[in-house]
DNA sequence: TTGGTATGTTAGTAAGCACTTACTTATTTT
DNA sequence: AAAATAAGTAAGTGCTTACTAACATACCAA
């Protein structure tokens, strides 16, 4: 399908089919300067083809934006690693989690961008999506989190609500470090970081009794 | 310096300034739309004004979301609600500390939308300003926690580091109710939340000894 | 009364945008 | 060889945008 002239052609556009570029560059552009902010010239240039060619896979720009929102959002590997860390004691099992969590935020940390910036251009859509996502996850360590309960490890709670602030604490990390772009200025290194909050959060859901205030 | 014609003028017409009208308009539809866009004739019409009243006050548009950045960016509100709280038990203390956070980012939702939208737009002035606010809070809280473990209620930590993780789940609290819109369908409401996260924080951060796994 | 100031109305300009038309060129398939 | 396909070049259309020019009007202070 791709075909070239006499300009050398770069890797990407030997291997990479047309389309897929366009995608890759729209989900660039958009995450760096908004869905409006990024021309469809912008776009065509970024992936290395005529802006014909853009509007030739997709009549119309909304029509990128849908098929990144439908095709790149699959958000959900942390259930899969859950079964790996069983037999490991729960503070290396949620040390593990939190680094999948992290590094999967990273992974798609362009649509995610997008995902707030967007969220009143496309509120069913993201919302939909950005809640599965969510639920997925809050409903995945709350299951791990019932193994532990039953071991009694963990305290008789709501596991639900657990599980939100364990996320929640990497989740603002996450956009405070990646999106934002903080740096830590204390010489605090991320493996510190991750050691420490997910030390809070086992002290924060362990014992067997509710009280104890 | 505000003059009406036949028009029944609103009461905002009669007793607000024009550039503030302006100013409050362009805070509502850029955090709404983006600084792209949202257009200066939404803007003008938007706070009640000709298009070319708004370039008399503005130039250039460029120079609304400047004033913007700089005068309604004074986030330190937490920083005066410790003294208030010291005398309380620490339950009490961080509940009320969570939920003048929780106010303090709600009311100045929309320009944290425009900071997560144009983060990439503005990244010195943004940073800056989002880096001394947060910084702000976790110095102050963890001053607070500091006395907590002078009195051994808290163990030895990384306070700076605790403190993070408590702002942390409400920030990401916020972000999903107040940004992306999600609503509970669990039946939870706002002071359970609030309740069990100071529970598992406190939880969390409380004891004398560092290791008990 | 007069002049200054803040606003309004109307009409416009130049640029940039998404998107189109017409035609050409290379590659693959039949 | 012929046809189909995927891409390119170049020019342009109609719309919207930030921003301006020319002029009118209401208010306030001297």
């Amino acid at each position: 399908m791709p075909r070239q002239k006499k300009t050398q052609p770069t890797s990407e556009e030997q291997t990479i089919p047309t389309r897929e570029r366009i995608l890759s560059a729209a989900l660039t552009l958009f995450s760096q300067q908004g869905y409006i902010g990024a021309t469809t010239r912008q776009i065509a240039a970024e992936a290395g083809v005529a802006e014909l060619t853009l509007f030739r896979h997709f009549p119309r720009k909304e029509l990128i934006m849908q098929e990144l929102l439908q095709t790149r959002s699959s958000l959900s590997v942390v259930r899969e690693v859950l079964p790996k860390v069983q037999h490991l004691s729960c503070k290396a099992a949620l040390n593990t989690v939190a680094r999948v969590f992290l590094a999967t935020l990273r992974e798609r940390k362009e649509l995610l961008k997008i995902f707030l910036s967007e969220c009143s251009r496309y509120p069913e859509q993201v919302k939909e999506m950005h809640f599965s996502f969510m639920v997925n996850l809050f409903e995945t360590l709350a299951g791990y989190l019932q193994e532990l309960q039953k071991k009694e490890i963990v305290r008789s709670m709501d596991l639900r609500c657990a599980a939100q602030a364990f996320f929640g604490i990497f989740y603002s990390y996450f956009i405070s470090r990646d999106i934002i772009g903080f740096s830590d200025t204390t010489g605090t290194t991320e493996d510190d970081y991750i050691r420490d909050y997910v030390e809070i959060f086992i002290h924060g859901i362990q014992g067997t009794a509710y009280g104890k205030l």
